[in-house]
DNA sequence: CTGAAAGCGCTTACAG
DNA sequence: CTGAAAGCGCTTACAG
C-alpha cells in the first residue's frame, strides 16, 4: 500500500543524521538545537510521518499491545469487561487484541501462542473453565498474565481482579432478610467454580447470622440459564418448600423464576422476595424490574488493565534484574465489591 | 521477560546458516535435504521456538492483524459483529485489535492513527455517526478500509457490508398486513441515517403495495430507546390515531411500547400487532416475546472480515502494480438480508 | 542443496 | 550539539 516516509528520508531532507531525527521524534531531544528540532518536526509534519512500530518494537522489545482472552464477547457478561480493559489500555497508550475461546482450553492455548508471536506485553485472561488437564498455554507464556473473574493457579500469573461473590451473596440474602423474608431459597448456577462456591457461602453466612439454619431442600443447583430458573422454581413449588424469598445465581435464572411464579399466580415482591446477581444487565427491562446485585464488570476490566500495565512498566523500569523482579513483583489479588441495586418496592 | 530462542541460535546448534533455518521454518524448504530439515525442526521444537513477528513484519510489510472500529462494545448491537469478525479473522490467521469510539469522530481519528502505527493490514469500521466535518482519519489511512452497518463515502473504502434495512422493514410491515392488521404506525429511531431512511422506505413501500396510502400522523421519529417507545406510544394513543399495529425501529422501542400498551389495557398481539428490528436481542426475554426482524450481525462481521482479508491478500498477490491494483479492486457492497422471527401467536 | 550478504526502519550507546 | 555504527530478528534474492 502507500508507503510511509521514514526517518531516513526525513534525515536527508533535513540534512542531519537519522540518529538526530530519531532523538527529536522521540522527544529525547534535550541536547538538540532548537533550529534543527523545529526543522525536523516541520518535515515530519509535512509528510505525515508515522513511525514504524515494528522496527521500534524489534529493538525496545515492547509492543504496547496487550491480549484479552475471554470465553465469548457475545455473552453479555463480557462486553463491559472488554470495554473497561480497552478504555484503560488506550488511556495508557496500549492497544488490545481480543480473543474468544468459547471456554475451550485448546483455543485458549492457540491464542496464547498467537499472542506470544505478536509479542504482546501482557495478557488479561478470563481463564477457560476449570479443567486443568492438558493445559500448558499459560504456563509457557512468556509475558505477565493477569486473571479476571476466574481464579486459577499458574506461575505466570502476576495478579487477579475478582468479584467478591461471597460478600455479594451475603448482601443479597441479608437484604431480603431485612425486608422481612425468612425462608429464602437459593437457585444456583453451576457450582463447580470458585465463583459459585463464594455465592453459596455468602448465602449460608447471612442465614446463619440471622439465626436461620441452612436446609438442604432450599438450595437448587443447575446452570445460569433462564430455563433452569423455570425448572428450579417449579421444583421448589411442587415440593411445597415453604419459602417466601428466592436468591438467584444470576438474572437469567431470576427471569425464569418470575415466569414460573406468574404461572402460579405469585407476584414479586409481594408474595416472593427475589434478588439475583446481575450478570446480563437485563434487570431493568423485565417486568417487574429486578432488584439485583450488580457485578462490577466494567471496573474489573479497567482495574485489570491498570494493574497489568503498571506491572509491565515496572518490570521495564527494573531493567535486567530479571530473575529478581519476577519474584519481587508481589502477586496481588483485588476483590471488587458488588452493589445492591434496588428496583422493587419493599414488601 | 524470558527471551525466546532465535533462528540464529538454532542455526548455530544445527551447524547451518540462518537462511536455511528460515527456509525450513517457513516451509519454503523444497530444496532443503530431509536430514537438515528434520534436525532444524527438532531443535526448534526443543527450545519451543516462537518466531519474532516484529522482525518478519518489518520485511514482509504485513502484520496479519486487522483493526475493528466500533462505537461501543457494550451496546448489544456490536458484540455479535465483533464475534463474527474475530471468528473469520482468526480462522484466516489474523488477529484483531478492537477500538471503541463512542461515536466520536475524534476518537476514531486517534484510533486510526494508532492502527496505522501498529501497521494493521486493514480496518473494519462501523463509522462514527454521519458528521463529516473535520473528518480525515479514514482519508489519510494507508490501508484498505471496509465499512460495516453504516455507509460513508471515502476513497480508502474498498467495500461495504450492510443490512438490507429497506427489505427488512418491508418484511415486517407486510407480515403485519398479512396478519390482517391495516392501520400500522411506525415508531422510528433517529431518522438521519441511511439505515433509518431505508427502514422508512420499506415501511412505505409495503403499505403502498397493499393499496394503503401513507399518513403523516402514523409516523413518529425519536431515538432507539425504551423511553422513546413509551412516549411515542403515549402520543399515538393520546392522539387517538386509529391503529391496529405498530412497527418499531428496534426492540428497545418495542419494549417501551409494550409497557405503555399494558397501561392502556391493550394486549399484543390481540389488540395490537407489533414487530421491531431486533437490535438488542432481548426479544425472546420480554413478555410477550416479540416478533422481530433479526439483524444478521454475526454474519455482517464474518463477511466483512472475509471480504477485507481476501482483498488484502489479493493486493499482496498483485505485488508492486500498486497504483493499478488500487483501481482494479472493485469496490463492492454486500447487502445482507434480514430474517423475520415470529414469536407471537397470530391475531 | 546451502551460505554470505543486504536490508526492513528504527534505537542506542559511544565518539567526537 | 550531532554523526557513524552496531544491531534488533528476520526474509530474500543471489551466488555457488
Amino acid at each position: 500500500m502507500k508507503k510511509s516516509i521514514t526517518i531516513k528520508e526525513i534525515a536527508e531532507e533535513a540534512q542531519v543524521s537519522i540518529a538526530t531525527v530519531s532523538l527529536v521524534l522521540n522527544k529525547k531531544d534535550k541536547k538538540i538545537s532548537e533550529g534543527t528540532r523545529e526543522n525536523i518536526l516541520r518535515i515530519a509534519q509535512k509528510y505525515n510521518y508515522t513511525p514504524n512500530t515494528m522496527a521500534r518494537s524489534l529493538i525496545t522489545r515492547q509492543t504496547r499491545t496487550i491480549g484479552l482472552i475471554i470465553p465469548d464477547i457475545v455473552n453479555p457478561f463480557f462486553p463491559e469487561i472488554a470495554r473497561g480493559v480497552e478504555d484503560k489500555a488506550s488511556q495508557l497508550g496500549y492497544s488490545v487484541i481480543y480473543c474468544n475461546t468459547d471456554d475451550k482450553i485448546k483455543r485458549e492455548d492457540k491464542y496464547i501462542h498467537v499472542l506470544m508471536e505478536k509479542m504482546v506485553d501482557g495478557i488479561i485472561s478470563a481463564h477457560s473453565a476449570d479443567r486443568e488437564e492438558g493445559f500448558d498455554g499459560l504456563a509457557r507464556c512468556k509475558v505477565p498474565v493477569l486473571l479476571i473473574d476466574r481464579d486459577y493457579d499458574n506461575k505466570n500469573v502476576i495478579g487477579r481482579v475478582l468479584v467478591d461473590n461471597r460478600a455479594g451473596a451475603y448482601q443479597a440474602t441479608s437484604y431480603m432478610l431485612k425486608q422481612g423474608y425468612r425462608r429464602i431459597a437459593y437457585i444456583a448456577g453451576c457450582i463447580s467454580t470458585a465463583t459459585a462456591r463464594g455465592r453459596l457461602e455468602g448465602y449460608h453466612q447471612a442465614l446463619e447470622d440471622w439465626g436461620i439454619g441452612p436446609e438442604h431442600r432450599y438450595v437448587k443447583v443447575g446452570e445460569y440459564r433462564m430455563q433452569w430458573g423455570i425448572e428450579a422454581a417449579e421444583q421448589l413449588l411442587q415440593e411445597k418448600t415453604p419459602m417466601d424469598g428466592i436468591f438467584c445465581g444470576n438474572d437469567l435464572i431470576a427471569i425464569g423464576v418470575i415466569k414460573k411464579l406468574k404461572e402460579w399466580g405469585l407476584a414479586v415482591p409481594r408474595d416472593m422476595g427475589l434478588v439475583g446477581f446481575d450478570d446480563i444487565y437485563l434487570a431493568s427491562l423485565v417486568e417487574p424490574p429486578l432488584t439485583t446485585i450488580k457485578q462490577p464488570n466494567y471496573e474489573m476490566g479497567y482495574r485489570a488493565a491498570e494493574m497489568l500495565i503498571r506491572h509491565i512498566e515496572k518490570l521495564r523500569g527494573e531493567g535486567d534484574t530479571k530473575n529478581e523482579s519476577q519474584q519481587t513483583a508481589a502477586e496481588s489479588t483485588l476483590f471488587l465489591p458488588t452493589e445492591l441495586i434496588v428496583r422493587q418496592s419493599t414488601k
